[in-house]
DNA sequence: TCCATGATTTGATAATTATGGAATCATCAA
DNA sequence: TTGATGATTCCATAATTATCAAATCATGGA
């Protein structure tokens, strides 16, 4: 079911820890940002941001990575342009409507463009 | 608070329902669509789902107009765009995003294309 | 080993959100 | 008025979600 998907994803996003810790990390680009570092920039408790990144990394918002002992939690970018181009899904019956996607600009893997309002 | 506003809209989109009545009024188009229809086509009881425009409407989604007995409910587009461009935002560190923007092909009230990406 | 550090899990508590039958409101036509 | 119809509000119940201290896990040195 597509569409419960799209909803773990907006519930994911649908809290001001979680939507605070993605933006930092759609700022952190591909490299990611250690939890540590997210806790201390964002003001939130270690066990309750793991509880929340858990949360984005279940709806496949953001991926994990380990080095040494610490983690590296990355923005998906394909899986926030999946969401969006859900949302405008025959938003417009068919014409005037901007492609939306993004794509990290530094290095990193590339992502190919998102599947587009495939009309009926 | 921007990002308050941006989180009640997320939420009001995060549930099966809602998610569901948004998307059929945006396939409506700014004529929008009758409580009564939406309760018919998507199965869902009168009172339950007159709680959940409310939330699409509390949150600024959608808007709606009295003619008659009846209400017509309709997708604000500038306010998804709004949703939009927020989780977009600053998404490539400034570069190689394609602008977020859905309009409305047919008639009706024409609406600003959203802001887009104020980099700090 | 043992320790220190980065991170998650546990668990008990608190707060919020969803559901839908019954009652009520709003409008129009006769 | 009265009746019919489209829609919302009330409200009790159920279910989900958030918080964070304390405990635990995982890794890499000394």
């Amino acid at each position: 079911m597509e569409s419960e998907h799209v909803i773990r994803g907006l519930a994911a996003l649908a809290h001001e820890a979680r939507l605070a810790a993605f933006r930092a990390l759609v700022e952190a680009g591909p490299e990611g940002a250690m939890p540590s570092l997210l806790s201390e920039r964002l003001g939130i408790p270690a066990p309750t941001l793991s509880f929340h990144l858990a949360q984005l990394k279940n709806a496949g918002l953001v991926s994990v990575r380990r080095t040494g002992r610490s983690l590296h939690y990355a923005a998906d970018y394909a899986a926030m342009n999946g969401l969006i181009a859900y949302l405008t899904e025959n938003c417009c019956a068919g014409s005037a409507c901007a492609p939306s996607v993004c794509v990290p600009a530094i290095e990193g893997v590339p992502h190919e463009a998102p599947a587009r309002s495939r009309r009926r």
